[in-house]
DNA sequence: TTGTACGCGTTATCAA
DNA sequence: TTGATAACGCGTACAA
């Protein structure tokens, strides 16, 4: 336990910079004495004490995610594939469940390579204050924040959904999203999205063509759908915006003994692979969660080798949408 | 950025190792002095560098968390609780959710305070060669391992819904959940205490009590209840092994026209408070939710400063269950 | 009450 | 090619 490069240096018969160089891979040191110390160190159980060597080099090569609300699952997927991608490029990750202040803290205390903050929903009003050290980039609405952004086009992605539909000749298409009073900014985009393209299309309109959730639980999917049913609006095509709703809704539409696609067509958002595992397999839109993991990844390693030549350009991403056919869509 | 208590004291004119002192509430530093020196600090920006830190203390107040299924909803709410009660005992909170062997190793070289595992399912067979530094806590099926473990007692919980039910008149009791040839072990304890408490009363037996499912997904019990109800079993109540399951299966009840409690009764493994939230509010098994948080955190500060002293006892800490009773039940 | 000096484990710069 | 030595930022005896 505790065992320190001079540990080893003392059993393998050299000094603690020649251990430091054969562990670093440094060319000044011979294949043999680097055989040797790496032998003795792995058989003393060295491990290399990750605070004295970012005390040196300042920095360490591990990156902070921010993620307040563990409770949403709508990240966990995204997240997971962004430790995947970080780890390729030997990084590691490292989660904070805390408040966005709280997680910025702690992380900048630890010299932090650099910092994802997760947050769609509650922008802290301080955080503008917090002198981050390393490059900290907001995955989420945050463009008008003087930071790095990266942010999925969820308005282009509802907006793709209509003209696909109405492309395949749908013209009653209904919504079930959050279109409550105050609804966070992602929800706003959808919903615009939607309103956007019903003009742009000139679809019919109805009062009930657009459904409110009040979460996003396939509960609420569930009920959702059975009211849009019951309506005289006859929808031929609906548009969810999440995959726990789409669930819900596709089990509502079969019971009420309609079909997918042949009565009714069904279209997610959400562009990931589990809307494939659906029965039927879901259409799905927005920007596809892989794409999403590989651009965030690109972009805060990018941020952090920037940030050595000062002044930084302010990096605002925006991923496309995508349009991914599946079984439960076709013409009405 | 960057700056460090040198430059602090250099601009309230004292040394730094008073403003060491003062930063650290010492006694041995004057209210005066101590003020000035918070002053600059605060209007400097300063902040302390953890890594230097617990580099001379040899440890840090951060505890790691490791979470490989962060998929998983499952442990969310229980993480998100565990993090609150650190806050409160000064700890902060990291999670990583690489594989226990990943996790275990960056978690050592940051020689956290001690590492709490949350891995309910997949044991490495390698962990128990890496010689952790710092505490390390299973939270899981894990008694076999040398390690420290504390667990929930699902076996009795299953047991207790049984007994409750079976002692206000119930002898058809049905129970939904993993019942595959291998499922994990916290699954097939439920299924035991199942089996044990139906021997143990005498409970009328059918080949269709006890229904399968693939997953704790709500689709699952859903299907599972409607294969239950379709049977000739005619159950008067239902025991069902996780929360999303059961909300599967209430919507599955309603759905056949029955009602929740008057003609079936339903009680739910997994003690959460949402279990309040659906229609009706549920009875529920298993280890209080608060509980089981309050005990992790206990449980590891005071491995970790039992840790000074050696040898360390080896603890394995059971939580016993409580039964809740809310709408979802009654006498048949 | 305050300041000085040393060590925590590591990397990097020199001399040897 | 190796080894001694000075940082890195901080806590803490010990001296003033």
């Amino acid at each position: 336990m505790n065992v320190t490069i001079k540990d080893v240096a003392r059993i393998a018969g050299v000094s603690y910079s020649t251990v430091s160089k054969a562990l670093n891979n440094s060319p000044l040191v011979t294949q043999k004495t680097k055989q040797k110390v790496l032998a003795v160190a792995s058989q003393l159980g060295y491990q290399p004490n990750l605070n004295a060597k970012s005390l040196v080099s300042r920095s360490s090569h591990v990156i902070g995610v921010i993620w307040p609300t563990v409770e949403e699952q709508a990240f966990s997927s995204l997240i997971t594939i962004v430790n995947e991608e970080l780890k390729q490029h030997a990084y590691s990750m490292v989660l904070s469940i805390n408040s966005l202040d709280d997680a910025v803290t702690i992380f900048n205390q630890y010299r932090l390579a650099g910092i994802l903050a997760f947050c769609e929903r509650e922008w802290s009003s301080s955080v503008d204050l917090l002198p981050s050290s390393a490059p900290l980039l907001y995955y989420g609405n945050a463009s008008r924040l003087g930071h790095h952004t990266i942010n999925v086009d969820r308005k282009q992605a509802i907006f793709d959904a209509v003209s696909y539909l109405h492309g395949i000749g749908h013209n009653r298409i209904a919504y079930i999203g959050d279109l409550s009073r105050t609804p966070e900014e992602a929800q706003l985009d959808k919903y615009r999205g939607y309103m956007n393209a019903v003009i742009h299309y000139g679809l019919q309109t109805h009062p009930g063509m657009a459904i409110s959730v009040n979460d996003f639980s396939w509960d609420e999917g569930y009920s959702a759908a059975k009211k849009l049913l019951a309506s005289d609006y006859d929808p031929t095509a609906v548009i969810c915006a999440s995959y726990e709703l789409t669930s819900g809704v596709i089990r509502a539409i079969k019971e009420s003994g309609y079909r997918i696609p042949e009565n009714i067509s069904v279209v997610s958002y959400d562009n990931i692979p589990q809307q494939e595992q659906l029965e039927p397999a879901i259409t799905a839109v927005g920007a596809p969660v892989y794409l999403t993991a590989q651009w965030i990844v690109e972009t805060i390693l990018d941020l952090i080798s920037d940030s050595d030549t000062s002044p930084v350009p302010q990096k605002h991403i925006v991923i496309p949408s995508v349009l991914t056919i599946r079984a439960s869509s076709s013409a009405p």
